[in-house]
RNA sequence: GGGUUUAUAGCUCAGUUUGGUUAGAGCGUUACAUUGACAUUGUAAAGGUCGCAGGUUCGAGCCCUGCUAAACCCACCA
C-alpha cells in the first residue's frame, strides 16, 4: 500500500486528501468488479443504476440518488452478498437534443441546417464529453459501481435488445402505425407523449362568437372555427334541448356551412354559454367526442403551426396571427358578441416550453391496455413492492388510464425506428380534408416491413424500392428496457442478476420510467424486472422550493464536497429523512455532518494513539472468536443490540432513522460516555478497556461505512496498518455478527 | 373534479410493527469552561396550548370524525 497521506497526529480531518487516496486504493484493488460466476453460498444483490443524462454536469438530484444506491450496495456487500451496481449513461433523447441545439445556436448553427447524420455525430461527441465528466464525478462521490461495465444507452448491444423488443411487439400486434390526435411541438417539430408535456397557466381571451341565429359559442381558439364539424350541448341543458339533432347554418369569413348540434354529457353547462364547438382535428377532447359521434375530422393547422391551404384567407398565417385576423373579421361581420379575459392552463413541451398544438397525425403507437392490467395486478399482488407504499397507489392510478403510447418522434437524436416501406409512404388528403397515409406510391406493394436490419428486398413482392422510416424512437422506449438490456449486454449477467433486487430512483419519474419499466419487463419476460422499488424524495432549498437554475436557489454538490467533503454531503441526504419525502438541504445541515465526520476522526485518533503496539491487540472477526472479556462487557452487549437494530433498519430501508441513531450513539454514547469511562484505564493499557473500545470502533466503522464510505475506510486502513484488523478494506469484510 | 402528503421549539426535523411517567435532537440564542482525542469541542440554560374543534379511552402528539392552511400528482380548463 502507498504511504498514507494523513496521520493520526492531524487534528483536523482533511476530506479531499483522504478521498483521493481512498479512491485510488479502491481502483487498484478492483473491489467493485463483478463477474457472471454464481456462488451458491451468496445472495445476489443487484441495482441497475439510473443513468444520468449525458448533457450536463451531475446535479444534486443525481448525487442524492447515488447516495442511496451506493448505501444499499455497500450494506449488502457487508452482509456478504454478491453485489452488482451497474452504471450507465443516458443519451437523453429530446432533452439532450434541445440542450445541444442551444449549444449549436451559440455557433450560429440551426439544427435543420445540418443533416441528421451530421447532427447525430456532433451530438455524440458532445455526449461523450459529458459522459467523461459524469463518470469522474461518480467516482468522486465514492460510488462503488462496477465501472468496467459502464454502458451508454446508444450502445449497439442495447440497440439489439431494443430492436428485438420492437419487432416482437409489432408481430404481437401491440405496436401499430395509426392515425390519431397527438401532442405536437411546433418548435421541436415532433410528436410528444403525454408525459413529455406539462401544463402552464396563461393569460388569454375567451371569444363569444355567434353560430347561426340563436347560438353563441365561447372559445379561446377562434382560428380553428374553420375546422369545426359540430356543436355540442349538454342533454340536460334546458336552454338548448330543442337544438339537439338539428343542423344550423353557420356564417363565417370563409363562407356559409351547416353544422349538426349533438348531445354530449361532457359539456359543462356552466362554462361560457354552455355551447361547445367541436374541432376534432385540433383538440384532444373534441377528438374523443368526434369519435363517439362519428364526426368528420378537418385540419387547418400544419406542423409548423401555420394555417394550411384548406383556409382561403388565413393560409400561411401563424396561429396567433390567424386568431387576431379572424377576430377582426368576425367583428366586422357582426358575429363577435364579446371578449373576456381568461387565465387557463395550456399544455407545453416539457423541454422547450412551446405551446403544444394538438394535431392529427400518423405515428407509431404501443397498445398498453393488456400490459397495464398485468402491471396493476403485479403491484396489487406485491410481486413488486413499492416503498413508500402510497406511491403504489399513485402508480395504479396512472396505470388505469387507457391511453396508448406514442412511440415515434420526428427528431435526430436517438434510435431509428426499425421499419421500412415497400415503395415508400405518402400523406394525401381526401375530398373532406381527411389525411390519409398511403404506402407503396413510388413503386412497391406498400408492405410495412419491421425488422432489425435493412431489408434488401420486400419479403412480400420482392420489390427493391425499400424506403426506411425516418422517425426515431421515443427515448423512453429504450430506457424502460434498461434493467434487462444492460444485463443482456454482458454474458451470464442476465441469468445471474435478473430480476434485480431494487430499483432506486427519484419519485418524480415514477410514471415516465418506473411504471413503464415494469410494463416492459412483464411483456418481455412475464415477470417484474425488479423486486423492490425505493423512491427518494426531491432535494429542495431551505424554504421547501424545488431547486432550479432559473430561481438561482440551486446548490452545486461539488462545491459542497470541496467545502465539507463527500461523507458529510452524502450523510446530509439521508440523515433524519423518511422514505419518499422531499428534503430540504442547506449549508448548515452539511456543516453539522462535517462536524460529525471530524468527531469520528478525533475519537478514532484518540483510540489509535493510545493502543499499545506491544500488546498486539487484535479484534475478533466474528462473534465466535470474540474474547470472553468483551463478550461479557455490558457496554459491548449494549452496542451489539444497537448494531443489530441498525442492520434491521437498513433492511427496512429506514436509512434516515439509522443515520440519526448512529449519530446519536457515536457522539453521545461512544464519545461522551464510553471513552470518558475508559479513558484512564486505556492510558494504563488495560486490556479490557482497549478491547472493548476497539471492538466497538471496528464494528461501528462497518455500520457507518455505507453512509460514510471515505472516513470509515481510511480509519479501517489505519487499523489494518496497526495489525488490529486482518483485511485491508471494509469491503472485504462482513458484519461482525453475521455468520 | 379524482388521488396523495404535510402541520411538533426561532429554523430543519425525529417521536418507532404496539396510545403509557416530565414531548426529543441538530442548528441558532444565552451563560460558563479551554495547554486535555476533538473550539469542527465540552457543561448548562432559555425556548413547545404538538394547526383548530370534537370523539374513542383510565390515559391521545400518536387512533376516529370534521374543519383550516400548505405542498404535490392525475384529469379538465371549450
Amino acid at each position: 500500500m502507498k504511504k498514507l497521506p494523513f496521520t493520526i497526529d492531524d487534528k483536523h480531518f482533511d476530506s479531499s486528501t483522504v478521498e483521493s487516496f481512498i479512491r485510488e486504493f479502491w481502483q487498484e484493488e478492483k473491489l467493485f468488479e463483478t463477474n457472471s460466476n454464481l456462488d451458491k453460498n451468496k445472495n445476489v444483490f443487484s441495482i441497475i443504476l439510473p443513468p444520468p443524462n449525458a448533457n450536463a454536469r451531475l446535479h444534486l438530484g443525481h448525487v442524492s440518488g447515488y447516495a442511496y444506491q451506493d448505501l444499499m450496495g455497500r450494506f449488502h456487500r457487508l452482509l456478504g452478498d454478491d453485489v452488482l451496481l451497474l452504471p450507465g449513461k443516458d443519451h437523453g433523447g429530446i432533452q439532450t437534443e434541445v440542450v445541444f441545439e442551444k449549444e449549436l445556436s451559440k455557433q450560429n448553427i440551426r439544427k435543420r441546417d445540418l443533416s441528421r447524420d451530421e447532427f447525430f455525430k456532433r451530438c455524440y461527441e458532445f455526449s461523450i464529453m459529458n459522459m467523461k465528466n459524469a463518470r469522474e464525478q461518480e467516482e468522486m462521490i465514492g460510488l462503488s459501481a462496477d465501472f468496467s461495465k459502464d454502458i451508454f444507452t446508444l450502445d449497439d448491444r442495447i440497440k439489439k435488445t431494443v430492436y428485438d423488443t420492437f419487432v416482437s411487439m409489432y408481430k404481437d400486434g401491440l405496436i401499430y402505425r395509426g392515425k390519431r390526435i397527438i401532442n405536437w411541438c411546433t418548435r421541436c417539430l415532433s410528436a410528444l407523449a403525454d408525459v413529455d408535456t406539462e401544463n402552464k397557466d396563461e393569460d388569454s381571451f375567451l371569444y363569444y362568437i355567434k353560430y347561426g341565429d340563436d347560438l353563441v359559442v365561447a372559445t379561446t381558439r377562434p382560428e380553428t372555427k374553420i375546422a369545426d364539424t359540430a356543436l355540442a350541448v349538454n342533454p340536460r341543458d334546458e336552454r338548448y334541448k330543442k337544438y339537439i339533432n338539428t343542423e344550423i347554418e353557420v356564417v363565417s369569413p370563409e363562407g356559409t356551412y351547416m353544422l349538426p348540434v349533438i348531445a354530449e354529457d361532457d359539456v359543462d353547462m356552466n362554462f361560457g354559454t354552455g355551447v361547445l364547438k367541436i374541432t376534432p382535428g385540433h383538440s384532444p377532447e373534441d377528438y374523443k367526442i368526434g369519435l363517439r359521434h362519428n364526426l368528420p375530422i378537418k385540419t387547418v393547422i400544419d406542423k409548423y403551426g401555420k394555417m394550411n391551404e384548406s383556409s382561403n384567407q388565413y393560409k400561411g398565417l401563424k396561429v396567433i396571427e390567424a386568431r387576431n385576423k379572424i377576430v377582426e373579421d368576425l367583428k366586422k361581420m357582426g358575429l363577435l358578441v364579446k371578449i373576456e379575459a381568461i387565465n387557463h392552463s395550456v399544455p407545453v413541451c416539457e423541454r422547450c416550453k412551446t405551446i403544444i398544438e394538438p394535431l392529427i397525425s400518423y405515428q407509431w403507437f404501443l397498445s398498453l391496455d393488456e400490459l397495464k392490467r398485468k402491471t396493476i395486478l403485479a403491484i396489487e399482488n406485491e410481486d413488486i413492492k413499492i416503498h413508500p407504499k402510497r406511491m403504489g397507489k399513485n402508480l395504479i392510478q396512472w396505470l388505469v388510464s387507457p391511453e396508448d403510447w406514442c412511440l415515434s418522434r420526428q427528431l435526430f437524436w436517438g434510435f431509428k425506428i426499425p421499419a421500412y416501406y415497400c415503395g415508400g409512404k405518402d400523406i394525401i388528403s381526401d375530398e373532406n380534408g381527411n389525411l390519409i397515409e398511403k404506402y407503396g406510391g413510388s413503386g412497391g406493394c406498400g408492405e410495412i416491413i419491421v425488422q432489425e436490419n435493412v431489408p434488401d428486398k420486400c419479403p412480400k413482392c420482392g420489390g427493391t424500392n425499400i424506403v426506411a422510416e425516418e422517425d426515431i424512437l421515443d427515448t423512453w422506449f429504450s430506457s424502460t428496457q434498461w434493467p434487462y438490456a444492460t444485463l443482456l449486454s454482458y454474458p451470464g449477467y442476465f441469468e445471474k442478476y435478473f430480476p434485480t433486487s431494487v430499483m432506486e430512483t427519484g419519485r418524480d419519474i415514477i410514471f415516465f420510467w418506473v411504471a413503464r419499466m415494469i410494463i416492459m419487463g412483464i411483456y418481455k419476460y412475464g415477470e417484474v424486472p425488479f423486486k423492490d422499488v425505493h423512491l427518494h424524495g426531491l432535494v429542495t432549498d431551505k424554504e421547501g422550493k424545488k431547486m432550479s437554475k432559473s430561481k438561482g436557489n440551486g446548490i452545486d454538490p461539488f462545491e459542497m464536497i470541496q467545502k465539507y467533503g463527500v461523507d458529510a454531503l452524502r450523510y446530509s441526504f439521508v440523515f433524519a429523512n423518511s422514505i419518499g419525502k422531499d428534503y430540504r438541504l442547506f449549508d448548515e445541515k452539511i456543516k453539522g455532518n462535517r462536524n460529525f465526520v471530524n468527531k469520528i476522526w478525533n475519537a478514532s485518533r484518540f483510540i489509535l494513539q493510545n493502543i499499545s503496539d506491544e500488546g498486539n491487540i487484535k479484534v475478533a472477526t466474528n462473534e465466535s472468536n470474540l474474547s470472553p472479556i468483551v463478550k461479557n462487557n455490558e457496554d459491548y452487549i449494549k452496542f451489539s443490540e444497537f448494531e443489530n437494530r441498525i442492520i434491521e433498519l437498513n433492511k427496512k430501508y429506514k436509512f434516515g432513522k439509522a443515520s440519526e441513531e448512529m449519530y446519536e450513539y457515536f457522539w453521545h454514547t461512544y464519545c461522551d460516555v464510553l471513552i470518558e469511562k475508559y479513558k484512564e484505564k486505556i492510558k494504563e493499557k488495560d486490556i479490557e478497556a482497549m478491547e472493548v473500545l476497539l471492538t466497538i470502533l471496528v464494528s461501528f466503522m462497518q455500520l457507518l461505512h455505507p453512509y460514510m464510505p471515505y472516513i470509515t475506510e481510511y480509519i479501517w486502513i489505519l487499523l489494518y496498518e496497526k495489525n488490529i484488523v486482518t483485511e485491508n478494506s471494509i469491503s472485504k469484510t462482513k458484519f461482525f455478527n453475521i455468520s
